[in-house]
Parts: structure tokens; sequence; C-alpha cells
DNA sequence: GTCTATATACAGATAGAC
DNA sequence: GTCTATCTGTATATAGAC
């Protein structure tokens, strides 16, 4: 942890930030810079163009996936793993309402470009229905598992949409707990 | 239909393709121009600014999804009226693959910016919802017409998402077959 | 009404002092 | 390594000839 990394840290923290809550291609240099607190020539001594900046956030997110789903695998049953997934989207519908989700919108906006990012991108949401696909599996819903891993994520991608247009956080909780008892029908008792 | 709409349509309908796709942010007033072949100060005689290109565009979107929910509405069952939302989706599956779904991308983008445009972008998702809704209370679900509406919009939604993120337009076939089913189970007749 | 030329502002990116 | 100053391109928007 250098002195040089934290500058860059806070560059990619930074950008970020505004990525999720402005979008990309509004988001300028001097944005990025005047949060971090850095000077805007001094962008370029850590990242090369605002590509390897948007690069360098995807890389992160995925960092940060990737610590979300060993923290949901720690959890017993596969069912338990999947309503962590719903819950944690809940939590988040503060900011989804204002700003979107993060992931959705930078596959919404980087897809259309058809570059390297876009299938940067496109990996971290691959990822997750992987890793939804996983929990079906071990549901016991074999055949099935990938139909039912994307449905899922598309339901959650598409509530987040619903979410930012109506800027209704309370749409979510709504609709998850409709996921939550779909979840719920091929595994808990009545009580 | 004055020569003088004429141009302006011209203008409308180079904006609304080139947004879907490019995105909204990224398209220039000299990119529209170009493509409706007029030149670029002449756009500023038939509109104010970009917004209110915009918002000419969002209005001609409004008007062309009146026109299909009329078109769905002939159809004698509320189950086909659903039934056709979901496979009118299904012949965009190629240009949602390459830009999009158009619906979608607007509201996302112009969701994040908390403008009139994003009112009037997300108006578009919401009479569409309400649409469904209305086919989900002709169909006897009453007390939860509104909930299962916002789910197969946002499973669309959703859906498309995905189709853009991994280029696949045959995701969307599959994926509809699914929704088809669901609504199949309480309408149709084993055969 | 239509178009050319241009003002103005600001984006990404660079040069080079320190 | 860090920062100031600035180049270059291009965006929105305007002025004004025709």
């Amino acid at each position: 942890m250098s002195r040089q990394n934290d500058k860059r840290n806070q560059l990619v923290n930074a950008a970020d930030k505004l990525f999720h809550q402005k979008g990309i291609n509004i988001t300028t240099l001097a944005d990025i810079a005047s949060l971090a607190k850095v000077p805007l020539g001094n962008v370029y001594y850590y990242f090369k163009s605002k590509d390897s900046i948007v690069e360098a956030v995807i890389q992160m997110r995925r960092q940060q996936l990737h610590e979300k789903m060993a923290e949901w695998n720690i959890l017993a049953s596969a069912r338990d793993r999947l309503v962590a997934l719903i819950e944690w989207q809940t939590t988040l519908s503060q900011e989804t309402a204002a700003s979107g989700d993060a992931l959705g919108s930078l596959c919404q906006e980087l897809g259309k470009q058809h570059g390297v990012l876009a299938d940067m991108a496109a990996e971290l949401l691959h990822e997750l229905i992987q890793w939804c696909e996983k929990q079906w599996q071990a549901l016991g819903r074999v055949t099935e598992a990938h139909t039912l891993a994307c449905k899922l994520v598309a339901s959650l991608q598409g509530m987040n949409l619903l979410v930012l247009s109506f800027k209704d956080p309370n749409l979510l909780n709504c609709h998850t707990q409709v996921l939550l008892q779909e979840l719920g029908v091929r595994e808990t008792v009545a009580s």
C-alpha cells in the first residue's frame, strides 16, 4: 500500500461513485479529479486515458462482487444464499431509486459501445448469473438452473429499472417479497 | 403535413435512431443533423436545444407505444394481448442485442439526471405497466394485477439487459418461452 | 425558411516546471 | 512523483447572409 496506490484508489473510488450517480459518459475527468482531490493533470500519471479508469472501476467492482459472493457462500443452505442476494438488493433500494443499479447501468451504458469494456461489464453480470445457477443446482433444479438464474437476475435488474424510473425504493421491497415467496414455495413448510 | 414538418420529422427520426443506437449523451447534434441530411445550424430553427429534441423523441415514442397498445387491444382475449406484448419483444431481439431496448435505455439514461425528461420517460414505462395491469384484471387477477404487471415488465426489461450484455438475441426467445408458459399455466389446457 | 460561418465552452489529453 | 498551464478537438448554440 504505497502512497501512490492511495491516490490511485482515491481516483478509482471517485470515478466509481460518479459513474454510478451520473453515468460514465457524462462524468468528466475534471469531476473525478475534483472529487478525489487530485489535480486534473495528475490523473494521467495514474491512468493513460478515461477508458483505463473505467476499466479500473470495473475491476474494483468485480472484486467487490467476488467478496459479496464469498460472503453469501458461507451461508449453509443454497436457498438462504439466494435470499441473501435478494435482500442485498433491497438494502440498496435508496441509491437505486436515485441512480439505478450500479451493475445494470454499467452494462446498459457500455453495452451500446461494443468494445472491450462492454465485454468486461457483461462478464460481471455473467459471474452473478453463474453464481445463482450454482445455487439452483444445489437446490436440485439442475436442468433448469441456468434458466432460473437468468430469470432471477433479470427480475432483479428489471425491478431496479422500475425503482429508478419511478423513484420509489418501496417498489423493490414489495417485489422482492414476491421473489422470496417464490423461493419459499419449494423450500419452506407451511407454518 | 407541411414541408417544415417533414424536416422536423426527419430530425426526430434520426435522433430517435441514434439515441437508441449510441445513447443520448454520446449522440451529438452534428450526428443527428448529418443522418437527417439537414445542415447543423438549421437544427436550431426546429428545436431550441438538444433537450427539446429528446423531448420530441420521447413524445414520438409515446405515440408509437399508444399505437402498439391499440393494436394489441383489438385482440379478443386478455391473455392473447399479453402474449402479443411478449412476442413483440422477441421480434426486436436482434436490435436489442445490438443496442438494448429503446424504452429501457431511455429510462436508464435519463433516470440518473432527475429532470423533466426523466419523468417523461418514466411515464412511458408507467403506461406500459398500466396497460398490463388492465390485462391481468381482465384475467381475473384483480388484487394482484399491479404486482403481476410490474413483474412482467421488469422481467422483460431485465431480459433485454441480458440480451444486450451477452449480445445473444436467442436468450430472449428462450426466456419468453418461460413467460408464455407461465401465462399458459392458467389459461390453456394440456394438449 | 435555409444555410454557412463562427462564437463559446469545455472535453480529453499533453508538456514540462518543480 | 506532483502539479500548472495549455494544446487540440469538438460539443452546443448563435449570428447573420441569402
